[in-house]
DNA sequence: CTGCTAGCATA
DNA sequence: GTATGCTAGCAGA
């Protein structure tokens, strides 16, 4: 490999004063329309990516330019659809096979180094315009690469048009002879013919022909106009009838030069940040990979002197390889390429002061624990990763424990050295879910600070919907693949306690982790540094409830353990008899906690009617059925008795007992905080989000959450937040008013429903309305609504239509959301969280539908979550600066728990609702509802 | 022992 | 009709 054997194009004949400006929109199209229906290995479209790379491709090698961009169109409103509302209405929307292609495309042209520009409300052509006018201006030559005839208006002296997939070139004397009129009267002739693509119309029955030659013979549309009561014939006739027209038509076909692109190319009016980056190797091969594109990829890999796959894994070495475009990258990012990798492993203390010296010195640090446990609140060090600089890492083995093992440094006189470090906040880390390491020092009595990032949670704020593990992002975002756990420990029974892994494969594993955790940093964190609102979850959000949620989960929540085993107790006996009536009713016994059991008696031995069937085909024998088979028979009706018994004793009175940790005595959940792509925590081990409330018997477990001697328990939760959101996003008036009143919202429904006043509506009709609210919030159908309330689907229409009529900013949101989604592949919170809906245009109809409810749902339970997110980061901030004893112990979506001892209740009462609805200020209040009580039960 | 299904707890 | 996590049963190792 050499510098100079590369067969991409060769930067480093780069004409200086090149700028290469490509309509990336107009080729999407083009691309896709051109191109056979090629598909990658999951069977998705690859056909407009292939044509974009490869004319990209071709572009930079017969252009060398040191200035470039790839402009696309972005979504929304620009000018001219403020100025006509036709504009480009009669368009058809976007195929689903090129829609599934725009952010592909987008990901591979900014990994081949182009910079790539989209600018919100202004048009692709709009800010070719602009560009080509400000490179032009500074002393450069242009060349515009577009499909699209309306850009031969820019041609001047300094700006060419090139259609790079048909080859054809234009300067000015090439457009005169194309269009018959020279580039300055471009736009008159497009005024006068119109634009039947965009829905502008011109003057009717006039075409190319005529268009050119009325401005040959009155020199311009000004002159035509002047002169229209001249023209002869039908032709004229139309033409008269468009003289009014004919004005708003020039400003619509008239590209502009003059847009404004501050904020959206660092530096403007400069152009100097468009230089290319450099291509990103690894990722461009992993990208290929994953759609099947070989032909690129063995091209790629030809060039960068890489081994064709299957061989060797050897190491994607570039660099220097585009080092003669590295010259001017702007701000864009560019990876850095990892060659050979090198992890050692510190086992003596020179080598130790060595690393320590490195990583004190470094800007930012990758650190990783490796641990004997997967428990956050019992591991115990095994040893430590640290990296400075992708590739490079050292392990420092602690406690490995197996016959052979080499002799190690010492534990606590490491953790000792290193305390100091780690324990500053002003020394950045990062690492990969912080949290379990902040755990597993703490365990250490070493608090750790300075996390300044953390990649799981940069991948989940950047795609949500994607897998976040260590082994995935480097996978994806870095082409890497490292060893994984199961590689090193094995799995499942046989799998190996960390210590007993060798020092040798641990370093690699764990130097691995680190290195690759920082490397996975510098591709994620320029793409969220760049995105305001993206930045805005990651930073103000997402990093700083993992802090809270670190400290919640180290509180814990007591538990009385007795009183759920005298619980457990009494729901055997009850199970037991339940149990006893069931066989004799059967007339045989059987196990009730086996749904084909149950089918088997029913619906076989006793023949009672199947109502429905399972996803794999056995009658179900489900709630719902059992509910509708009991009012006719016995037997269901035990059946449902004891399942909910054994629900609660099998999930509940038996398994919280099991989960208390004996060196605390209380319960420590584990809030993941990068699974539910809505934005939601979620708790496990255990569950701490589904402990049951709806039933009187399931609430008893609740009285077991209690607050110890000295203190009680607080619950807060805000109301109805999901509605008050809906009604924030759609500002319905009629709601928003409702909520500005402090009426009951299920009453304000019902009343607008049924058309009776406020305080005529009957339980009946509010519970109606509650149903129908909660199903909004779904994004319900007729169906779904009449199965619920238990009456026809043409009734539940009915319903929908007559709530739509009262509600129709809600029918407008909703309408809106939808086509937004298809538009742009996700969806956003109130706070931008983005949340992506990859089959929102799925050809399969209930995919698709679903995608559909989820984009209804995803922004109204992902802002709740957002705002909840806020609340914890203020309640948090409050009680720490405040220095109070109250301490917050659980987060269930919409309500916040805390332990409060007596002395501050009064305190808590009233600054954690004030705390909670202060965290936004909406078009409608938050309001946050509190209760106080010995247990969690009697809090609410 | 592992992975899947059915069912059900919460917001 | 949205979003989760956990359990018991059961089939195939």
């Amino acid at each position: 490999m050499s510098d100079t054997n590369s067969s991409l194009p060769s930067p480093a004949a780069s004409h200086p004063t090149t700028l290469l400006l490509v309509d990336g929109s107009s080729y999407l199209y083009r691309a896709f329309h051109a191109l056979p229906d090629l598909r990658g290995p999951g069977g998705e479209p690859t056909g407009a990516i292939q044509g974009i790379v490869s004319m990209l491709q071709k572009l930079r090698q017969e252009y060398p330019a040191a200035h470039a961009a790839c402009v696309f169109d972005a979504k929304g409103k620009t000018f001219r659809d403020d100025l006509y509302a036709e504009y480009k209405a009669q368009r058809a929307p976007m195929p689903p096979e090129l829609a599934a292609q725009i952010a592909p495309i987008h990901e591979v042209v900014r990994l081949l180094g182009w910079p790539v520009l989209e600018v919100p409300g202004i048009e692709a052509d709009d800010v070719i315009g602009t560009l080509a006018a400000v490179g032009a201006a500074s002393g450069h030559q242009v060349v515009v690469s577009t499909g699209d005839k309306d850009l031969a208006q820019l041609v001047n002296p300094q700006v060419t048009l090139v259609n790079t997939m048909s080859a054809e070139k234009l300067d000015e004397a090439g457009v005169l002879a194309k269009f018959g009129v020279p580039p300055d009267r471009i736009v008159d002739y497009l005024t006068l013919m119109g634009d039947a693509v965009d829905n502008v119309p011109g003057v009717e029955k006039v075409g190319p022909k005529t268009a050119a030659k009325w401005i040959a013979e009155h020199g311009s549309l000004d002159g035509v106009i002047a002169n229209a009561d001249s023209v002869k014939g039908v032709a004229g006739e139309n033409l008269r009838k468009a003289l009014d027209w004919l004005p708003m038509g020039r400003r619509l076909v008239t590209v502009k030069t003059d847009c404004d692109l501050a904020g959206h190319l660092p530096g403007w009016p400069s152009i100097e940040a468009l230089g290319f980056g450099r291509p990103q190797v690894e990722a461009l091969l992993a990208f290929y990979t994953r759609l099947g594109l070989r032909t690129f990829k063995r091209e790629l890999e030809r060039a960068s002197g890489i081994e064709p796959a299957d061989a060797s894994p050897a190491p994607a070495r570039s660099h220097g390889l585009f080092a003669a475009s590295n010259e001017d990258e702007g701000d864009l990012p560019a990876l850095p390429e990892v060659g050979e990798t090198s992890h050692v492993a510190v086992l003596d203390w020179p080598d130790f002061e060595d690393w320590f010296g490195r990583i004190r010195a470094a800007p930012l640090v990758a650190l990783d624990t490796e641990t004997d446990s997967l428990e956050p609140m019992r591991a115990r060090i095994v040893g430590l990763s640290f990296s400075v600089k992708p590739g490079e890492a050292c392990y420092i083995p602690l406690t490995h424990n197996y016959p052979g093992a080499p002799e190690q440094l010492p534990l606590d006189e490491v953790l000792a050295r290193l305390k100091p470090w780690l324990e500053d906040a002003g020394r950045p880390k990062v690492g990969q879910n912080l949290k379990y390491d902040g755990h597993v020092f703490a365990n250490h009595g070493i608090a750790l600070r300075g996390i300044a990032h953390d990649t799981l949670l940069q991948s989940y704020v950047l795609e949500a919907h994607k897998p976040h593990s260590l082994e995935s992002l480097a996978e994806r975002h870095l082409g890497r693949k490292g060893l994984s756990y199961e590689q090193v420990a094995g799995k499942g029974a046989q799998q190996i306690p960390f210590a007993q892994v060798s020092v040798e494969i641990a370093t690699q594993y764990s130097g691995e982790d680190s290195e690759m955790t920082l490397h996975v940093h510098e591709a994620l964190w320029p793409r969220l540094e760049r995105d305001s609102k993206l930045r805005y979850v990651y930073e103000q959000i997402e990093l700083p409830t993992a802090r809270v949620l670190q400290t919640i989960e180290r509180h814990g929540v007591l538990i009385d353990a007795a009183l759920l085993q005298q619980q457990s107790r009494e729901l055997a006996e009850r199970m037991v008899a339940l149990e006893a009536e069931a066989h004799a009713l059967a007339g045989q016994p059987f196990n009730l906690g086996s749904p084909k059991q149950i089918g088997e008696i029913l619906f076989n031995k006793l023949g009672l009617p199947a109502k429905k069937k399972t996803a794999s085909g056995a009658p179900s024998t489900d709630e719902d059925v059992l509910t509708e088979l009991a009012a006719d028979y016995p037997l269901p009706a035990k059946l449902l008795e004891h399942r909910s018994l054994s629900k609660l004793k099998g999930t509940y009175t038996d398994k919280l007992p099991l989960m208390v940790n004996p060196d605390t005595g209380r319960v420590h959940t584990n809030y993941a905080q990068a699974v539910a792509v809505t934005g939601r925590l979620a708790s496990n081990d255990p569950n701490l989000q589904n402990i049951p409330i709806r039933t009187a018997e399931g609430r008893r477990v609740r009285e077991a959450f209690v607050a110890p001697p000295g203190s009680k328990i607080l619950s807060a939760d805000y109301s109805q937040i999901e509605l008050r959101i809906m009604a924030h996003i759609s500002e319905d008036e009629v709601l928003l008013k409702a909520f500005a009143d402090g009426i009951d919202v299920h009453r304000a429904t019902a009343s607008e429903v049924f058309g009776v006043a406020v305080d005529q509506v009957s339980s009946e009709q509010r519970r109606y309305a509650k149903v129908i609210n909660f199903g909004l919030i779904y994004g319900m159908g007729a169906f779904g609504l009449a199965s619920n309330l238990g009456i026809e689907t043409k009734a539940a229409k009915d319903y929908i239509d007559r709530y739509f009529a009262r509600f129709a900013g809600v029918r407008r949101y909703m309408d809106e959301t939808r086509l937004q989604a298809k538009a742009q592949g996700y969806v956003e919170t109130v706070f931008g969280r983005r949340l992506w809906l990859p089959e929102i245009n799925s050809p399969n109809g209930p995919r698709r539908t679903g995608a559909e409810r989820q984009a209804i749902n995803a922004p109204m339970q992902g802002t709740a979550a957002d705002l909840i997110k806020l609340a914890m980061i203020a309640v948090q901030g409050a009680l720490e600066a405040e220095n109070r004893a109250t301490k917050m112990i659980m987060q269930v979506h919409d309500e916040l728990v805390l332990e409060v001892p007596e002395a501050e209740l009064e305190w808590a009462r009233v600054e954690i609702p004030r705390l909670m609805a202060g965290v936004a200020q909406l078009k409608v209040p938050l309001l946050a509802e509190v209760g106080v009580g010995p247990n969690w039960e009697q809090a609410h």
